[in-house]
DNA sequence: GCGTGATATATGCGCTGCGCATACACTATG
DNA sequence: CATAGTGTATGCGCAGCGCATATATCACGC
């Protein structure tokens, strides 16, 4: 067993959840109906075009009500639309409208900014470290596509050349993503 | 301008993300009656004895109603008490009781046991270079005693020796931890 | 000492988001 | 074509929170 400094772990603790509330402050649109997660949902569909209902649910941790209601307040809000799933009839694929479309790139875009901020104070060096420290750690936290998908919420995969969670496939109703 | 890859953005916030998810569900207590940051203000008054309602509220960014009602949950389930402030008589000086150290203790003890085992696969070099950046950027991220506490939330500060939240100083209303 | 504004706490009220149970539509398998 | 399984939608009630307000205490000026 290696040695590990309790105040490692402290610290360690204290910066994930420091900068998840500086994210999730950045990435909230006052403009999106309902708070918690309604947020995140626009990435996750807006990466994940095509989801189901019930594979959106499991990715936010919701239970199938909560994320109906979820996607009521979207549509209404004119962010989102249930389309006709490919496969499977019964099911809704879920995507953004163009309004949504244009929420999601503000949101990516303060998440961005915000975190180019707070990393402009850690040396070159020491971020050639974190990038290696970051793509470790996140390899072996995710086991399917759910989970990969849950801890990339928020974050804008389109930039993340060679993402490690790419690893763990794509959801069943999502379809692939064309590059601009 | 420094160089900042788009990939390292989103590694980083990821992982911030995905760890503190990790954090929340393992400090989750069940037996705490009350979700949110019910668990947080149980690790804030255990650090902080004798803080006002005021000031909890601040540090866990509730109102104060919400803030009055989140209290008398946790007294009405025997894990904190509301003693009669020492300097002002309008403030209650909040303190846990025996049971509520020792859902603390346990709080913490599953918190540092998730994160250890997360950061067992960092090698002891990375770890050295992972301290210094969680050092450096949690420096910069806070303002006063309230906004280091809000970050410190969930930390087990009594195994954070040097901490570098210290600097920010200590709640008003806060008695100084005796050492055991 | 006393009045005035500020501060700390507490409470009535209503809203919102969520989960549970249930109903319905479609699929898959025999 | 019957039966079990899966995806979605909805009635219902609850929990947590914020807003507005009331009360107690403090701080300061006169």
């Amino acid at each position: 067993m290696n040695v590990l400094s309790d105040r490692l772990v402290n610290l360690f603790g204290a910066l994930a959840v420091g900068i998840t509330d500086r994210i999730k402050k950045a990435a909230f649109d006052p403009t999106i109906p309902g708070g918690g997660e309604t947020t995140a949902a626009i990435v996750v569909i807006g990466h994940a075009t095509g989801l189901s209902i019930d594979e959106l649910g499991r990715v936010l941790g919701l239970s199938h009500a909560g994320t109906v209601r979820l996607v009521d307040r979207l549509v209404a809000a004119g962010f989102a639309v249930r389309s006709k799933a490919l496969r499977d009839r019964r099911a809704v694929a879920l995507m953004l409208t163009e309004a949504g479309e244009t929420r999601l790139s503000a949101i990516l875009q303060r998440r961005n900014e915000t975190l180019s901020e707070i990393l402009s104070h850690v040396s070159n060096a020491d971020r050639l470290v974190l990038e290696r420290i970051a793509e470790t750690i996140l390899a072996q936290m995710s086991d399917d596509a759910v989970s990969a998908l849950t801890i990339c919420r928020l974050c804008d995969e389109r930039r993340c050349y060679n993402c490690p969670m790419d690893a763990f496939g794509m959801l069943e109703s999502s379809t692939h993503r064309v590059d601009p």
